[in-house]
DNA sequence: TTTAATTTTCTACATTTGTAGAAACAACTC
DNA sequence: GAGTTGTTTCTACAAATGTAGAAAATTAAA
């Protein structure tokens, strides 16, 4: 089962902070921040479908991740690419290169990495 | 308002044909192919979400997406970037390009997309 | 040790999503 | 023109989601 956009969001927080209590989650939101209890319900559900887990620390319990954010966000972009672009991972590439509005430096950047991609890959 | 997963299902088959009457959009389906109802209310919650129309013709109607799917996508994409990338696009491409197995040849592919994309800002 | 604050569980409820039957309707077929 | 068939609308309902109160439990504080 996937993560709900709420879910997700709250997901976020957790990635950034790595381990964090309830009160820890509850600073992340911006007024007006959730009830306590709606991030309760999330992050129950959230256990459920195997998101979350945590250890009982004193009075109350420090959340963690389960999956890590690449794995989760390289899912996505798999998703992504499968759904729109048949699967083909180079016309996506192609694809968001043209549309994404990437400056000279940032290209420059991207075209150095990919030289050392394919340079791994030679070797 | 944003297309559920069932929804984008049917705005792909939509997409593919540009126009389609019930019975092409039903035949995009493998067996076991949905209710036409089934059909019918999604193709309705869509116009109402704005994503898509219809021209009456004869006994029945000819729907079409008002949204165009490389737009469509791209708002994705960019969620994405926004999401998990803190809207940078080149860390996501760089992310990209390091975890998506591209193989040699896409690589090269893409390199020279870059290349030509760097030329054409650079006049 | 009574009280106040924090956290969790349970319950609840409106909205959205996935799915489709029943019924109405239009139009093609004999 | 009466029946069959494809299409749409209406209605329905279960599951998932977004949100949170009431109440229980726990612990820190006074």
């Amino acid at each position: 089962m996937q993560l709900s956009p709420t879910e997700e969001e709250l997901m976020e927080h957790l990635w950034k902070l790595e381990k964090a209590y309830m009160s820890d989650l509850l600073e992340q939101y911006p007024n007006p921040a959730p009830a306590p209890t709606t991030l309760a319900t999330l992050l129950k559900r959230m256990q459920e479908k195997g998101f979350v887990s945590y250890n009982q620390h004193g009075r109350s319990r420090q959340y963690y991740p389960l999956v890590a954010k690449t794995d989760y966000f390289g899912s996505h972009v798999r998703g992504l690419i499968k759904k729109f672009f048949n699967n083909s991972s180079a016309q996506f590439a192609s694809f968001f290169t043209k549309e994404t509005d990437l400056s000279e430096n940032e290209l420059k950047e991207l075209r150095a990495i990919i030289d050392k991609e394919i340079e791994r890959k030679e070797s």
